[in-house]
DNA sequence: CTGAAAGCGCTAACAA
DNA sequence: TTGTTAGCGCTTTCAG
């Protein structure tokens, strides 16, 4: 806690500025905020005496006063798994970067299922994906703040929210490895609380069913997204008698992973075993094989994010709930490869 | 922008729960700030509206009316290397999570040189490095908020600060590589503009200079921290007549891609070169050979400046600047093995 | 184009 | 223990 008040006397307000310039508090408010109504002399004067002051208003006071706020608070679930991910510091970088030149202050909460924040004062939330918090989404959806959320595409909540199309990523990684002539395809999986790895294993399997491959439960093996749990994946699925020859991995820091142990049991990439991530990691394109992997468009997702939260908080516009689907590409690289002896 | 005012009348305030408990707007604001001289029955009726009404104080209005704000600022420089490292991650990870736990509202920016946010309304300032944004450091002290800089030893600045011992972190570093009896040993640096690498390129040069091995200008390559350049780096050095027995990395991520390079040029690890990074970043635990590098507290580090912030914040305690260096520790794994053909 | 004055919601003396 | 009241610094009618 800091005192802005009587301990620092040297605190200068608007009053201040006012005296100085030999102008009205008013004159002095409307010139902060370019009003075209102040006749340039004055302008000129007051904006003379703001610098002489270095006076920056009190974003309380003028909170307060309006009601408004350009606070946008980013709520990320407090979950393990959530940092082990690329995707959440693309992210913060798109969101904060994108804030910073909007003038918007950034409030960022890490958050685990209980602690409640006061919304109040809070002028609009990004909820980055939802997992075990959703009782605050809908708890700033009935306190009517304008929120929009990202990489969970919500049916169920009357909410604008922006979402990878997980499934047909997946589907398009799993059909290629298909089109190559893979039919024993694995799929390591995600963190099943996230609907990202739910969709991603959907996706592997609408594609197999699609192409009348049986989707077989031994093949399908879940993890937390850590890469610890990768390895334990692909040993498993190394090892067995019927061994499949392609594994669908739902990150791509799992997927380097499963290159790893693959290379240390002595398998070759991609001709013993072809491997697909998904995020397009920049790590993905070092290593001894560069990775295919399916490319999602993070950044934007994020920016549109703030773009769509900025609409909601214009008391100006019209607000119509979004539900948006970020398209995702196959990247093709160096990790797969037809299959031979078919 | 958001309308919290006319547009929204059901907005509630200190005056309606009064109202609805049936005391003064003074009894509310004393239970709500945990004043213990409410009468008991008071305090439940009052508790009672607030529940009913969904009260939220407003915290603009709490600040203007104290002059006291919770709310801490993390600075983040836009500097792209910052992106690339585990580094900032942790440090959000950190900073966010304590500041949770202590109910400050933590605001996040991410600027460029020129860019200045309004300091005023932010009680105090973490700054996650300085680079080409040291006159926002001086612009806050001079304001005298309460701040503290990471991860940079701030020498020529009455600031608090808590940094890394990045120069003896490398020493170690290079000092074990020497008692493996290497002597032709390459440093891979990172970016100049950052401390951290200047500290590590000084660390690398005094544990050579101790023990008597001549500094070779060809054997340093500096990069910005970036797989691609420590790739180029790498091939420069394996292509060398006089080619380096080990290399020492500033950073994990860079040392991984040397790696690769390495085993695609035949080399093996760590029988014909011995590798070592710095930052413990767990993507080094994987790959085909577990990297042998320097670990560096950073959640401790990022979590005891938010605490030496608390203490600045604070207007009871006193406050003298400390200068803080944080231990690194050598983590001896796989990637380095003593010289043979000596 | 400008100034006076009434709040915004809350805290903190001061009185009672 | 409680209520009254004067601000905190700014915006915004409303007159002029």
């Amino acid at each position: 806690m800091t005192r802005t008040k009587k301990t620092n006397s040297k605190n200068i307000s608007i009053k201040d500025v006012a005296r100085l310039a030999g102008v009205s508090i008013s004159t002095v408010s409307r010139v902060i905020n370019k009003f075209s109504s102040v006749k340039e002399s004055h302008r000129i004067k007051v904006l003379d005496a703001v610098k002489q002051l270095k006076f920056q208003p009190s974003v309380f006071a003028q909170r307060l006063a309006t009601g408004r706020s350009n606070v946008v608070a980013l709520v990320i679930p407090r979950y393990e798994g959530m940092f082990y991910s690329f995707y959440v510091l693309e992210l913060i970088r798109g969101i904060g970067t994108l804030c910073e030149a909007l003038k918007l202050d950034l409030l960022l909460h890490i958050i685990d299922g209980k602690l409640s924040f006061n919304q109040k004062g809070v002028g609009g939330i990004i909820f980055a994906d939802i997992i075990s918090n959703r009782h605050q989404v809908e708890e700033a959806f009935s306190n009517s703040i304008p929120l929009v959320v990202i990489n969970n595409y919500v049916r169920d909540l009357e909410v604008t929210c922006l979402a990878l199309d997980n499934q047909s990523g997946a589907a398009k990684a799993v059909e290629y490895l298909i089109d190559l002539g893979h039919k024993k395809i694995a799929h390591i999986s995600g963190d099943m609380i996230t609907q990202a790895a739910l969709q991603r294993l959907e996706g592997y399997k609408q594609a197999l069913k699609k192409n009348k491959i049986p989707v077989r439960d031994e093949y399908i093996i879940e993890t937390d997204y850590s890469r610890g749990q990768a390895r334990q994946a692909a040993e498993k699925l190394i090892k067995m008698p019927d061994r499949p020859t392609a594994i669908f991995v739902a990150s791509d820091s799992m997927a380097l992973e499963v290159m790893t142990v693959a290379m240390e049991s002595g398998l070759k990439i991609p001709a013993d075993l072809s491997v697909v991530g998904f995020d397009d990691n920049p790590s993905g394109l070092y290593g001894p094989v560069s990775l295919t992997t399916v490319r999602q468009p993070l950044v934007k997702m994020a920016q549109d994010a703030v773009k769509e939260l900025m609409i909601l908080m214009d008391p100006k516009q019209e607000h119509k709930v979004k539900k948006i689907l970020m398209p995702t590409e196959l990247v093709i690289r160096e990790s797969c490869s037809a299959l031979k002896n078919q």
